[in-house]
RNA sequence: GGUCUGGUGGCAGAAUGGUGAUGCAGCGGACUGCAAAUCCGCGAAUGUGGGUUCGAUUCCCGCCCAGACCUCCA
């Protein structure tokens, strides 16, 4: 049913418009994120960013025959370095280790793994041949040691990120190097000394400015020319701008990324995250004590390009919400399967309207509430099931979610609503809600139902 | 200082030039021995001052407030 395919609209950074997407081959869509510089565990802020585009590269599957998502991995930077030498840590142990425990965070949230996850270090020469033939035309230049980017050489630098050059240089409030020949001139290649990181180069012993990495890995990967390019909006300068300037002079018939994607940040409790404040939270930190659903669908409770704010509310809220689901997977008979609904999949392609998909969510889950299986409960709860599994979510089964938290011992809360029973019948009330009580102490929660008494964790 | 977003019920969070989704919380009812879960129902919002318009929450301008970015933070 192609006529009734709902369309993907995505909102363009670099036009600061919602348009439509239009794949440059629709055969093989190709989407480049900024991934992680590994020197320390992912928050919850790098969190959205990675949810996001798992939310986008889902949809975008099961838009189009492929998608080629690539996801870099920064692992070398003077943040690593430094790190490395506080907790006095070879870089390479450093670098492994982070890399492992982000991806240990990311599968808990069920975002899926990029196509390729290429890592800077292994690309330098890449990166070497890019800055050479930067310099051969003219849009780079040596200075003790460095290599620079000539802004000047790009008439549309800023044109990303809607800045005139004339407003960063009024705005600059680092001090400018004095060997740059332009204070927006910025670093492709720069010198290392013995203590440091470095690769022989025809510039001398050195390592890349942060920004000539994507350039070069998602030349590798993905071409010239690709559709999507992503990441936080906290990216968008700097970052994209210079990634973009460095790529469209060295592959001036290219156009680089077609669409940019941003996303908005993230607040705690109303305050950007930092470690001065003390409200920096780490993926594990909320994972301790919140299943790692519950997590997810709070990032996807408000658009991607809000600013979302994260409350321990906002987490027990997205935890109840997720009680209700798995209430409605209750009523899944295990041979019907549904495809995800038509105006669901319309919501997410409005943009990623992960709000709206969800309140459609909730009128599925209505549905399967309502009715029984006779009067299409069970085909509610099937397509509840798609459209969770569509964003990553309802994973579990109802059974697992309810009772998946702890280690409880099934066969004496067995014993316990036995027990509870014979007393309703000897009408012993008394010492039935003992025992009720006595195990919502443990978390226990007892449900009479009309098929008798079933039990869940708090 | 410059650039750019945004201010919607108690809270979270959509949408829209013409009766403002959804969720949580609250209230009433059904069910239950009582609960829990579920169901039915109810109340509740567009920061502020102007302008354009038959009509503005939506478009435009001022003000107030919040946030982001301004050379390596998602």
């Amino acid at each position: 049913m192609p006529d009734t395919q709902p369309r993907l609209h995505l909102h363009d950074s670099r036009t600061r418009s919602t348009v439509p997407f239009v794949p440059l081959d629709p055969q093989n869509v190709r989407v480049y994120y900024c991934g992680p510089t590994v020197y320390d565990l992912a928050h919850i802020g790098n969190l959205r960013a990675m949810v996001t585009a798992d939310v986008l590269v889902r949809l975008l599957r099961h838009l189009y025959p492929r998608v080629t998502y690539v996801r870099n991995i920064t692992d070398v930077d003077d943040k690593i370095n430094a790190r490395a030498h506080a907790n006095g840590e070879s870089i390479a142990d450093l670098t492994a280790r982070t890399i492992r425990d982000f991806h240990e965070d990311l599968q808990a949230v069920s975002i899926l793994s990029p196509d390729a996850e290429p890592r800077a270090t292994h690309h330098i020469g890449e990166m070497q041949d890019m800055i050479r033939r930067l310099i051969e035309s003219g849009h780079a230049y040596e200075a003790q040691g460095h290599v620079l980017f000539a802004v000047s050489t790009y008439p549309s630098y800023g044109a990303l990120s809607g800045r005139s050059p004339d407003d960063l240089i009024a705005g600059a409030r680092v001090e400018v190097a004095p060997y740059k020949r332009d204070p927006g001139d910025f670093v492709l290649w720069k010198p290392s000394d013995d203590q440091t990181p470095g690769w022989d180069s025809p510039w001398g012993r050195g390592r890349p400015g942060w920004h000539i990495e994507c350039s070069a890995m998602s030349h590798h990967y993905l071409g010239e020319s690709f559709d999507i390019h992503g990441g936080g909006s906290d990216l968008l300068f700097p970052h994209h701008e210079n990634e973009r300037a460095q790529s469209m002079c060295c592959h001036p018939h290219g156009r680089f990324a077609n669409h940019w994607v941003h996303n908005a940040m993230l607040l705690v409790n109303g305050e950007k995250m930092s470690k001065s404040l003390g409200n920096f939270l780490t993926v594990r930190d909320v994972l301790r004590d919140t299943p790692p659903e519950a997590l997810r669908l709070l990032l996807l409770r408000a658009q991607y390009r809000s600013v979302l704010n994260f409350t321990q509310a906002g987490l027990d809220e997205a935890r109840q919400m997720l009680d209700r689901f798995y209430r409605a997977l209750e009523k899944l008979d295990p041979g019907i399967t549904a495809p995800p609904p038509q105006r669901f999949v319309q919501m997410l392609c409005d943009d990623l309207n992960t709000p709206r998909a969800l309140a459609e969510m909730h009128a599925l889950a209505d549905d399967a509430l309502a009715h029984d299986a006779a009067a299409g409960g069970n085909i509610a709860a099937a397509r509840l099931k798609a459209a969770g599994n569509l964003i990553g979510l309802l994973h579990d089964t109802p059974e697992q979610w309810f009772r998946g938290g702890v280690d409880v011992d099934a066969d004496a809360i067995e014993a316990l609503i036995a027990e509870r029973l014979a007393a309703r019948k000897a009408r012993d009330f008394a010492r039935a809600d003992a025992i009720r009580n006595e195990l919502a102490a443990q978390g226990i929660v007892l449900e009479d139902g009309p098929q008798g008494t079933t039990w869940r964790q708090a």
